[in-house]
RNA sequence: GGUUCGGUAGCUCAGUUGGAUAGAGCAACAGCCUUCUAAGCUGUGGGUCUUGGGUUCGAAUCCCAACCGAAUCACCA
């Protein structure tokens, strides 16, 4: 749309002394008034006419010099609206799609720019939950997203398996633990002692300091900690691929925190160098009171370190690894101020691509019973949640298509589909308040409507044929609206990666679907009349391709049938 | 108290960067399957866009103030 913005814009320009932007020309409200449009209320002070007035001189200027793609200009009160010709422009749009397949929508304005995205991040020997739905998901959007638009994404799981619990894990396994049962149920067995070792900790605080020293003996390498930590990271790994497998998800890397273990102490003496560092209450801190922040903490009053050193020692790894273009973080919105802190550090440290850095934050997922808290063991397991997803899928699939082959596979993937679109249907700094009702709902506007649109489609793909077509047959109002929808997604595509927001795609896929539906509704696509057959078959395929592509940038499976 | 984020229909939310009569879905009610998948389509009801000022031709959108809610603010991550 926007290249017709510049023609029609040009053509006004011409005709005025002021300047026209594409900007200015704005998207009609009702089909009624036509398709683009320009308010001419701007101009009155300047041409010292009424905006009406001024749309009527205008109307009858250009009217003989319209580009092709416009039908008529009407000027209707302050308004002058334009008309596009049906025809030429389900042509465009349709030619466009064919043209590009499954890359509709992307682009090449990336291209050579690394991108690494830090998403996920889940804490070792915790379970998998709907905590992390928000930046696993967001974070695997936004990566297919930029990948799509030319960009080198990088996937990194910054994995939280440093740090005291494992201190408290080991001395809860060796007082309690047996490793059979550990092996056998993962990460099952090591919270029931993780929270066991919380409950007896209140009676006898000595445990305490035997974990803190097994923390200790981690830190100085000892061969025991470190092959107990590394049994422990590998058992959760399992879980996590398990869910990752499910939720089709890679990682370039898995530099988790205890990489960067030995890293910090050079980042502590940079600060210093570069007299950042000062003393207070005992610790050491960035002051940051000049940028109207707390001070960002560097070293605890006994010298260890803190998630803030750590963040700066990764983001100056990342930058020397992969030189990026921008490196984004996907985290919960609480996090905000410590990434505000620990970024402005990097930039007081005289690093110009501090500003690189993007906090990508996001709206928890809240309870109505209050938080998540993995001692309480009041979680929802990711893949407690996409089995209960997958199982109500099943049993819809065996109320309204028994017959379909595969069930099982396709259960799983409207199942999986549904948990993923719904956390991307809004914006993503809203809070998500956790409700079985609406997560199991797949009515409306949810990932089962989009796919089931898309299977709808392919299944009319299989009984009818075509070679060619006529985009002129696509006039009528109904495709007509399919086209306007499908014609959004390359612009949409590119506004979801400006704004990092996965749901501007989920929302236009929506929308196509919508079109869709009633185009399918009102019009009978396979008929006698072949040519008409071929156009509607045609314009079918487009929407198949679109909401395929669309899906797949949400990390979506689109099953030809359901 | 400071900072950040939010406040639009009973509920969950969109609102194209300031434009025409503020839109969807859910829930409720009423219709549509001997037609290509009814996980669909159609209709009805439902609004002081938190409040009060300001900016201007024009504000849900921008500015100021207030109110309400959430998060965060020194050795957790």
């Amino acid at each position: 749309m926007i290249d017709y913005k510049i023609q029609i814009a040009d053509v006004i320009c011409k005709h005025i002394s002021e300047v026209v932007s594409p900007d200015d020309i704005i998207q009609a409200p009702s089909p009624d008034k036509g398709d683009l449009a320009f308010p001419c209320f701007r101009l009155a002070k300047t041409l010292k006419k009424s905006p009406a007035v001024i749309a009527a001189e205008l109307a009858e200027k250009i009217s003989l010099e319209l580009p092709e793609f416009v039908e008529k200009v009407e000027p209707l009160n302050a308004y002058l609206n334009f008309f596009l010709w049906r025809d030429h422009f389900a042509k465009k749009v349709t030619n466009e799609i064919f043209e590009k397949g499954k890359q509709y929508g992307s682009s090449n304005i990336g291209e050579g720019k690394l991108v690494p995205i830090d998403y996920s991040s889940p804490n070792i020997a915790k379970h998998f939950h709907v905590g992390h739905l928000g930046t696993t998901l967001i974070g695997h959007a936004l990566y297919n997203i930029f990948n799509f638009l030319g960009y080198k994404a990088i996937g990194i799981n910054y994995l939280g398996d440093w740090g005291t619990q494992f201190g408290k894990m080991i001395t809860a396994y060796k007082k309690w633990g047996n490793k059979e049962e550990i092996d056998r149920r993962g990460i099952d067995g090591l919270t029931e002692i993780y929270v066991r070792f919380h409950d007896e900790v209140e009676r006898d605080p000595g445990l305490n300091d035997e974990a803190r020293a097994w923390m200790l003996k981690m830190q100085n390498q000892d061969e025991e900690a470190l092959s107990l930590w590394k049994w422990f990271v590998n058992l959760s790994l399992k879980e996590y691929e398990r869910v990752y497998k499910r939720l089709g998800i890679t990682f370039e890397s898995y530099r988790g925190e205890s990489y960067y273990n030995d890293k910090m102490d050079a980042v502590v003496t940079e600060l210093a160098e570069k007299n950042l560092l000062i003393k207070s209450e005992g610790a050491m801190i960035v002051d940051l009171s000049e940028y109207n922040m707390p001070p960002c903490l560097i070293l605890r009053g006994d010298g260890g370190t803190l998630y803030p050193t750590r963040d700066i020692a990764a983001a100056l790894d990342r930058k020397k690894t992969y030189n990026f273009y921008k490196s984004l973080y996907v985290t919960a919105l609480d996090q905000n101020l410590h990434f505000a802190q620990w970024m402005k550090v990097v930039d007081l440290m005289g690093y110009d691509w501090a500003k690189d850095m993007v906090h990508i934050p996001y709206g928890l997922v809240v309870f109505e019973e209050g938080k998540l808290s993995t001692r309480k063991g009041n979680v929802i397991k990711m893949e407690d949640l996409l089995n209960e997803a997958v199982a109500k899928t099943f049993d819809i699939i065996n109320e309204k298509n028994p017959e379909l082959p595969d069930k099982n596979e396709v259960a799983e993937l409207v199942g999986v589909g549904a948990v993923i679109f719904n956390q991307m249907y809004n914006n993503r700094i809203k809070d998500v308040m956790f409700s079985w009702k609406r997560m199991l709902n797949f009515d409306g506007e949810t990932g089962p409507y989009v796919q089931y649109t898309h299977a709808r489609a392919c299944s009319v793909l299989e009984k009818g044929k075509y070679k060619t077509f006529s985009p002129s047959l696509l006039g009528d109002d109904y495709s007509y609206e399919v086209i306007k929808a499908l014609n959004d997604f390359p612009g949409r595509v590119i506004e979801a990666h400006e704004k990092y927001e996965p749901f501007i795609i989920s929302r236009c896929l929506v929308a196509i679907a919508q079109a869709y539906n009633k185009f399918y509704h009102n019009n009978i696509i396979l008929s006698d009349d072949l040519e008409l057959t071929s156009a509607r078959l045609a314009l079918t395929d487009c929407v198949r391709i679109v909401i395929e592509t669309g899906l797949a940038l949400l990390g979506i499976k689109a099953p030809s049938k359901m």
